[in-house]
DNA sequence: CACTCGTGGAGAAACGTATCTCCAAAGGCT
DNA sequence: AGCCTTTGGAGATACGTTTCTCCACGAGTG
C-alpha cells in the first residue's frame, strides 16, 4: 500500500524516505488534490459524501495524522492553554502544595479537554526560555501579584489572559474570584453566633488578592463591632512558619477564643498549638480554616472549613478563556477592546470582566459550642448562583 | 521605529497590517538578511559579535518573539511532553486523586522545565481529538495497563514513550518502576519482626503492574513462610469501596494481626475499621500502608508508610524521555532500534530499558509493638542507590 | 441559443522559521 | 602574480497544512 503512495509521487522532491504519510501522499493515493483531502477530512468544502468517505478511508489506510505544527502555523491556533501559578515566593513550584491548586488544576484540565484544548503547566518565574517556545492560545494565571510583568507581557502580545483571583494592576482579559469579603464576614458572624468574644486571624504576608481582601475584611469587621484585631501574619509558602505563627497567636496575652486561619495547614497547626496550651476545641477555642482537604472531617474534633470551590473556579476560568480565544477576530492583534467577544461588550454599560463565585462553609464540631441548641444553618455569602 | 520596518518591506506582499514583528521585519530593520537574524539570535552561524549584538538589539526593540509554531514545523521539535495516567477505571481524571500522582507530576514538570521542555497533561481515554492536535516530542505514561492501544500507537508513530511502572505488553522506549517485590517483602519482614503472626493484605482489582507485582510478592511470601493468605481486593479508584474492604478484612474469622494496605487511603480506613472492632493499634493490630501523604505522621497513632519516592521517579522518567528524544536521529522514523540513544546500546549485552528505583519505609508507631526493645532500624530494599 | 447558476474540484499562495548551498572579498602563502 | 583559506553573509528551499481564488461543466431559464 505504501508502495503505491510512493510511486505515485509526482516530483520526487529530493530523495524522499518513507517517513510519515503527509496530506500529499493521501491526495496522491486517493487520486484527488490536496485541497480535496483537507476539505474532506475537516468537513469543510462542498463535496459529495462519496468523495469524502473515500478520502477518509484512504487517509485511515495510510495512517495519516495531520501535523499539528503545520496546522498551528497556518491557523494560528494551537489548542494549548498555559496554566501558571505566580504567588508564594520564589519556590520552583508551589503547585499541588495546597489542595486548592490541585483541585483547581484538575478541574481546569478537564474543562479544557472538554472543549478540545489541552493545558500546559508553566512556571511563572522562569524566563522567556520556555514561554517563548510554546504556541499558546491563551493563559490561565492563578493569583497574579500586583504588576505581574509576565501577565503584562502576555497581554500586550495579544494572548488572552484570565486570572483566578482578582488582579491588582495587571490588565487581564477577564478574572474570576471568590467573594472573599463576604466569606470572611460570614465566618466571623458564624463564630460570633457560636459565642466567640474575641476572634483571631492567622493570615499571610503576601500581597496577593486573597490574603489582602480577607485581611481587610477582618479588620473592617473588627472596627465595626469594636473588637481589637488579634492576628499573626507569616509567609504562607513556609509550612514551618505556619506552625510557629499558630503557636504565637495562642501564646498572646490577649489570646483569642476563636481563630480563623486563611491557609490550608492552619487547621492542624492550630489544633496542635491548642493541645500544647491545654485548650479544648471547641470548648475553649473555636476553630475555622480555609481548606479543600477532607482530612478535617476526620480530625479530633472535626474542623469547620471554608471551601473556595476550586473546581467551579477552574471550570469557569477555562471557559471564560476559551470564550475569549474563540471570540477574537484574528486581525488587528494589538487592539485591546477586540479581545473581548461581542457578548462581553453588547450590554449598555458593559459588565466588568470579573465574576464572583460563592464559597461554602462546611460547619463541623470545631466551631460549635456544645450547647443544646440544634443545628446551625451555614451562612451563605450573597450572590449565590 | 516600526514605521521604518514597515516602509522597508521589499514586497508589500498583500496589505500587511502591523501585526506582530516577524523575523523579516527584524532583518529589514537591521539591514541584514533573514539568515543573519536567525543565526544571530540562535548563536549559530559565524558572525562577528558586533553584528550579533546589533541584531539582538533590534529584535528586542521591535519586541520580536519567534513563532513557536513555525519553529516547531521547521525543526520537528516542539519542546512539549505529554503526561498521562491510564489506570483506574474510566473516570475522567484520577489525577491528583492520590498524592503519589500529584507529587510525581510536580517533579516531572520541574525536571522537564529544567531541560527546556513543558508538560502537557492529557487524558489517556480521550480519542485522538486532542492527542492528534498537539505536537508532542515524547510522552510519559503513568501505569499503563497491558496492551494499551494508546501507547502502542504513539510508539508506532515514532513518539518516544517512557512509562512509570513496568509495562505489560506495550512496547516502550524505556520504563522506570519501584522494586515492588522487594518493598513488599521488606514490609512483611518488618511486620514479622514486630511480632505479626498472620499478615493481611488490602489490595486492588486492577491489572496494573503495581497491584499485580505487590500481590504476587505477598502470595509468594505467604507460600514461603507457610502462612495462609488473608487479603481483600477492591477497585482502587473507588474510595468508598476501600473503606468497605478494610472493614471486611477485619471482620473475617481469620482476622489478621497485621495489615498492609496498597493504597493511599487504606491507612485511615483501616484505622477506622480497627476502632469499630475495638482493636488497638499497634497492640492488637499492626498497620502499614503505601502513601505519600504526611497526614499519617499525625494520626492517632501515627502510621508506618511506604513511600514510592514519586519525586525521584518523576524526575528519572522525564530525564530518560528527554535523553531518548534528543538522541533520536530524525531520519528513518520507523526503525525501533534507532529510538535509543547510543549509550543505551553500546554495552555488550545491552542493559534492559528499565530502571528500578528504591522505596522508603517510614517506620512509625503503628508497626512497632510497645516492647522495651529500643529502635528498630527500617529495612531497606536491596539496590538502594 | 445565450445566459446564469450550482456543483465539484484544482492551483497556488501564504504561515514564519531554520538551514543548506553558495558567493564575494580579503588576506596569507609560495 | 596566482592560489588557497577564512570570514561574513545572502538566496532559496522546505516544513505540511489551510484557504482563497478560480475554472470547467452540465443543467435549467428566458
Amino acid at each position: 500500500m505504501t508502495a503505491a503512495a510512493n510511486q505515485s509521487g509526482r516530483r520526487p522532491t529530493t530523495s524522499r524516505r518513507l517517513e510519515r504519510a503527509g496530506i500529499r501522499d493521501v491526495a496522491a493515493a486517493a487520486g484527488v488534490s490536496i485541497t480535496t483531502v483537507s476539505d474532506a477530512l475537516n468537513g469543510k468544502g462542498r463535496l459529495p459524501d462519496e468523495t469524502r468517505s473515500r478520502v477518509r478511508e484512504v487517509a485511515e489506510r495510510l495512517g495519516y495524522r495531520p501535523s499539528a505544527a503545520a496546522r498551528t502555523l497556518r491557523t494560528g491556533r494551537s489548542g494549548l492553554i498555559g496554566l501558571t501559578v505566580t504567588t508564594y515566593g520564589e519556590e520552583p513550584f508551589t503547585f499541588t502544595e495546597f489542595a486548592y491548586f490541585a483541585e483547581m488544576a484538575r478541574a481546569a484540565t478537564s474543562a479544557a479537554l472538554g472543549r478540545g484544548y489541552a493545558l500546559v503547566v508553566l512556571p511563572a518565574s522562569s524566563r522567556h526560555d520556555v514561554w517563548g517556545n510554546i504556541a499558546l492560545d491563551g493563559t490561565v494565571v492563578i493569583d497574579p501579584p500586583d504588576q505581574d510583568p509576565l501577565v503584562s507581557e502576555l497581554y500586550r502580545s495579544g494572548v488572552p489572559v484570565v486570572s483566578d483571583g482578582k488582579p491588582g494592576n495587571c490588565p487581564v482579559t477577564a478574572w474570576v474570584d471568590n467573594d472573599h469579603e463576604a466569606a470572611v464576614l460570614g465566618i466571623l458572624d458564624h463564630l460570633s453566633e457560636a459565642g466567640a468574644r474575641r476572634i483571631g486571624l492567622l493570615t499571610g504576608t503576601s500581597t496577593d488578592t486573597y490574603t489582602r481582601l480577607s485581611t481587610e475584611a477582618y479588620l473592617g469587621w473588627c472596627a465595626k463591632v469594636g473588637q481589637e484585631p488579634v492576628y499573626e501574619a507569616y509567609p504562607a509558602h513556609d509550612p514551618a512558619a505556619g506552625a510557629v505563627a499558630a503557636d504565637r497567636l495562642l501564646a498572646r496575652p490577649d489570646r483569642p477564643d476563636a481563630v480563623y486561619g486563611l491557609f490550608d495547614p492552619n487547621g492542624t497547626d492550630l489544633l496542635a498549638a491548642a493541645r500544647r496550651y491545654g485548650l479544648r476545641v471547641p470548648d475553649d477555642l473555636l476553630l475555622v480554616c480555609c481548606s479543600e482537604s477532607d482530612v478535617y472531617a476526620a480530625t479530633e474534633p472535626p474542623i469547620t472549613t471554608l471551601s473556595l470551590k476550586p473546581r467551579k473556579i477552574g471550570t469557569t476560568v477555562v471557559n471564560l478563556l476559551i470564550d475569549a480565544i474563540e471570540g477574537v477576530d484574528s486581525g488587528t492583534g494589538v487592539d485591546i477592546a477586540r479581545l473581548f467577544p461581542p457578548r462581553f461588550r453588547t450590554a449598555g454599560t458593559g459588565p466588568p470582566p470579573g465574576t464572583l463565585m460563592p464559597t461554602e462553609l462546611i460547619v463541623r464540631a470545631s466551631s460549635q459550642r456544645r450547647s443544646p441548641r440544634t443545628t446551625v444553618s451555614p451562612p451563605r455569602p450573597p450572590g449565590e448562583v
